[in-house]
DNA sequence: GGGGAATATAACCAACTAGTTATGCTTGGC
DNA sequence: GCCAAGCATAACTAGTTGGTTATATTCCCC
């Protein structure tokens, strides 16, 4: 799984913000600038970033549509905790209650 | 990172369903009972699963708390996403309204 | 047009991972 | 009490991964 790895979701955090050129992050992570290149490989065929050229620069910028099926994978466990939530929410009132 | 694993997300789906032994879940995924047991292992340490003894066997739920970590990390790349569908209905009303 | 800046790729390596087989430990039923 | 069921752990291994250094490529600027 391309989010494995803390290095690369450091990455898209930092493009979160903004569009970056490589040596931005070389200079964020304490990363030699191949390992990040090689993470930004990573990302792109995963379709997680997109780069345009701009002179000798690389610009990387997020595309988050792929984190959409982590969130669909998510959603049942969502569920879950809101009800755990609930009952411990419920639990709480009862004590509230018997005071 | 414990999710990165296929198989675990197997088994999680397994449990979501419902608490189950590890035979059954060894009958489910096409791996040897040790495989299963070493990654119901690293479920376990995560706190992704608990364990309750009932003679011999054990059985395994989900705990889904440590899920919402994920959930947060994903929060603003799901506003991201949120926007650009946004966007795209914006961009496909004006194409209806110049028809 | 030559040199340096910015990045990608190649080649290599150590560490981790996920699987295997073999074995040990509890527990219930006969 | 003993055996088999159910599971965990040990020991080992092949493949993957994430890092490194060295090198190739492309483009601006003088």
């Amino acid at each position: 799984m391309v989010l494995a790895e803390p290095h690369r979701r450091r990455i898209l955090d930092l493009l979160l913000v903004q569009e970056r050129p490589v040596g931005d992050l070389v200079a964020d992570l304490a990363l030699s600038q191949p390992a990040v290149s090689k993470h930004l490989r990573v990302l792109r065929e995963a379709g997680l970033v997109e780069v345009r050229a701009v002179a000798q620069r690389r610009l990387y910028r997020v595309r988050p549509e792929p984190l959409r099926d982590i969130d669909d994978w998510l959603a049942p466990y969502r569920r879950l905790w809101a009800e755990r939530l609930d009952a411990l929410q419920a639990h709480l009132d009862a004590m509230e209650e018997s005071t």
